[in-house]
DNA sequence: GTCCAGGTCGCGC
DNA sequence: GCGCGACATGGA
């Protein structure tokens, strides 16, 4: 059996400011399967598979967890990490932290409205992110009329009962390819993880993507119009309006609200009395935040 | 047992 | 476009 190897990447292009920790927080992601954060040690952890099918074991640590100017990743796996592997793990945690997203207009939106406290710290307003797009699609659709304790229990099963475990330690279990999803087939997906009726949804999306009818990167490439992703996001089976707006969310396309049963309370309470605003109302609270209605609301709350 | 959860589909209008 | 019932599952 060959030795697992360690490697520890250094990440010190990054924003300014930038808080790890407030990002990691920002929302429910970090609480579900592969995902671990050790509050403690402010670290956040992960077993991710590799595009090659390398598994390794991330473990994403910083200089400060709130006044962050540098990241630590250390990376273990067997075989040893070639330099292709090390650059799609640099790749990954920039997509995860969003360490490439500017947002400057959304801070300096947020100095020229009147009347608004959003909180938000230095550093904060970056929503995390799994390491593809395919795993936050998949946890979106987990989101879906349920509550929190059932996003979290499917999402388990979906990676304990799919997942690629860690040779040497398997406990720890990667989140499935598409290709794991889509051969086992809807039936399993029911029986075995609880997703329900999302079983159909979730098997239909993998299948699509192994057979080659879906390519989410190019459906979602950045020269398209945020309309244009918006339209083929709606033609997923299972994604609608909230699904989509969650999607452009992660993303990093703030224009359209994800409005939900928690939306709908929150907003309740604060802006309509408690009474039941239209989702109409609720649209018009935020827009004045144009492109960033979506942060804009998310830190309206926290 | 009933209701509902950080919704969506397919139908009929 | 809008309103409506059905849809799996598990907890309150």
């Amino acid at each position: 059996m060959t030795p697992t190897r360690q490697t520890t990447l250094l990440i010190e292009t990054i924003p300014s400011p930038f808080n790890f920790s407030a990002t990691v927080k920002s929302h429910g992601w970090y609480l579900l399967r592969p995902f671990v954060w050790d509050e403690t040690e402010s670290k956040l952890s992960r077993l991710q598979q590799l595009s090659t099918g390398t598994v390794v074991h991330l473990q994403i640590s910083a200089d400060d967890p709130e006044t962050t100017t540098k990241l630590e990743v250390i990376a273990e796996g067997e075989p040893a990490l070639t330099p292709e592997d090390q650059a799609e793990i640099r790749q990954i945690t920039r997509r995860m932290l969003r360490l490439d997203e500017d947002l400057t207009e959304f801070y300096h939106h947020q100095d020229q409205l009147e009347g608004w406290r959003l909180d938000l710290q230095p550093g904060g307003g970056r929503l995390l992110r799994c390491p593809t797009l395919f795993e936050d699609v998949i946890y979106t659709l987990c989101t879906t009329n349920i509550n929190w304790a059932g996003t979290v229990r499917m999402v388990d099963r979906i990676v304990g009962k799919l997942g690629t475990p860690f040779p040497r330690k398997p406990e720890l279990i990667a989140f499935p390819t598409p290709q794991a999803i889509a051969q086992v087939g809807p039936a399993f997906l029911k029986q075995e993880t609880g997703l329900g009726y999302r079983s159909d949804y979730v098997w239909e999306l993998a299948t699509a993507i192994v057979e080659g009818r879906l390519d989410l990167q190019a459906m979602t490439a950045q020269h398209r119009s945020t309309e244009e992703i918006r339209r083929d996001l709606l033609k997923l089976k299972g994604i609608g309006h909230y699904a989509t707006a969650t999607i452009l969310m992660l993303l990093g396309r703030y224009e359209y609200l994800a409005i939900d049963s928690e939306m709908r309370s929150l907003v309740s309470e604060k802006y309509f009395e408690g009474n039941r605003p239209t989702d109409a109302q609720i649209r018009a609270i935020y827009a004045p935040w144009e492109r960033w209605q979506y942060l804009a609301y998310w830190f309206d709350f926290r």
